[in-house]
DNA sequence: CTCCTCACACTACTTATTGTAGTAGGTATA
DNA sequence: TATACCTACTACAATAAGTAGTGTGAGGAG
C-alpha cells in the first residue's frame, strides 16, 4: 500500500486517488460484499459509458498498489479493498498529521488553532480536551 | 503559483518538487540575490555534471509554475523565488494545515496531539496556549 | 565588416502515472 | 462446433519531471 501524494486542490477520494480512481473506490467501499468488475462498469454507466476494459485496467491496477484484492472465483474474479474506507482514512489522517508537524512543527500549530476554528469551533473543544488527557496520564 | 502535491515520502522540499527542482529552489532560495542559470549549473556540478539546458529547461519550468521570475539583463536573464522560503513554507503549511482539517475534521484532532507530543512535547504547550488566547478574545 | 561564441528558445526523448480501449486467448454453454 | 464472455496483454494519449540536442541571434574578437 504505497500511498504517496496528497492533493491539495481536490477532495475526497480525489486527493489521493485519480478520478476514475476515486469513483471506482467510492464503489467498492460502498459495496457491501466483494463485487466484480461488471458490478463496477455498470454502476460507473450511470455518468457515462466506460469500457469493461478501462475498469479492468484500473481495477487490476489499484490491486498492484496494494488497494483492492482479487479472488477467483470459477468464473470470473472478485475484488475488494485491503482496507476499510474508515480505515483507510484513518491511516492517511495519521500520515498526513504527522508528517505535516515533522515538516512544519510550530509553524503548523499556528495555523491548526485558525482552521479548527473556521471550520468547527467544536474541534477547538475537543483538541483541548485531548490535550488535558495526554498530561493528565504522565 | 500552483502547487499541488504533498508527497509523503519524501521530506523537505522534495516533498513538493521534483528532485531536480528541490535542488534548484534550495540554490535560489539560498543565494543572497538573482542568480542566473550559469551560477545554477555550477552549484549543482559539484554533485554531478548537468546540462545548462537541463538546468535551464527546469528553471524556465519553474518560472510558468510561478515559483521563480526571471528578469533580462543585458546579456543573460537573472532569477530569483517569487517568495522567500520562509513565505513559501508558510503559505504550504497553511494550506496543508486547512485542507487537513478540512478533509478529516475531528479524526485529524485526535492524531494531531499524539503528533505533537512524539515529535515535541513543547509543540503541545504552545498549541493549548493558543487555543486559550483565542478563546479569550471572543 | 565578418565570424565565432554564448545564452536563450524550441524541440524531443525518457520514465512514471492515469485514463482509455483494442486484440488475443481460453472456457463454458448453446 | 460456434459463440459469448471474461481475462491478459498491449498500446496510445496526456501530464509531470529529468535530460539534453539543435537552432538562432547578438555581441565581441580580429
Amino acid at each position: 500500500m504505497k500511498m504517496q501524494n496528497f492533493k491539495f486542490q481536490s477532495s475526497g477520494l480525489g486527493r489521493f486517488f485519480g478520478p476514475l480512481e476515486a469513483k471506482i473506490m467510492e464503489i467498492l467501499w460502498t459495496a457491501e460484499s466483494e463485487i466484480t468488475i461488471k458490478d463496477v462498469q455498470h454502476k460507473l454507466d450511470r455518468e457515462k459509458a466506460i469500457s469493461f476494459n478501462t475498469v479492468m485496467t484500473v481495477m487490476n491496477r489499484l490491486v498492484e498498489k496494494g488497494i483492492l484484492q482479487k479472488r477467483s472465483l470459477i468464473r470470473s474474479f472478485v475484488y475488494r479493498p485491503v482496507m476499510t474506507r474508515e480505515a483507510f482514512m484513518e491511516a492517511q489522517s495519521k500520515e498526513l498529521t504527522f508528517d505535516l508537524i515533522e515538516e512544519f512543527g510550530s509553524q503548523a500549530v499556528v495555523h491548526m488553532v485558525d482552521a479548527l476554528d473556521q471550520v468547527d469551533p467544536e474541534l477547538l473543544d475537543r483538541l483541548e480536551q485531548k490535550i488535558k488527557e495526554l498530561k493528565k496520564d504522565r
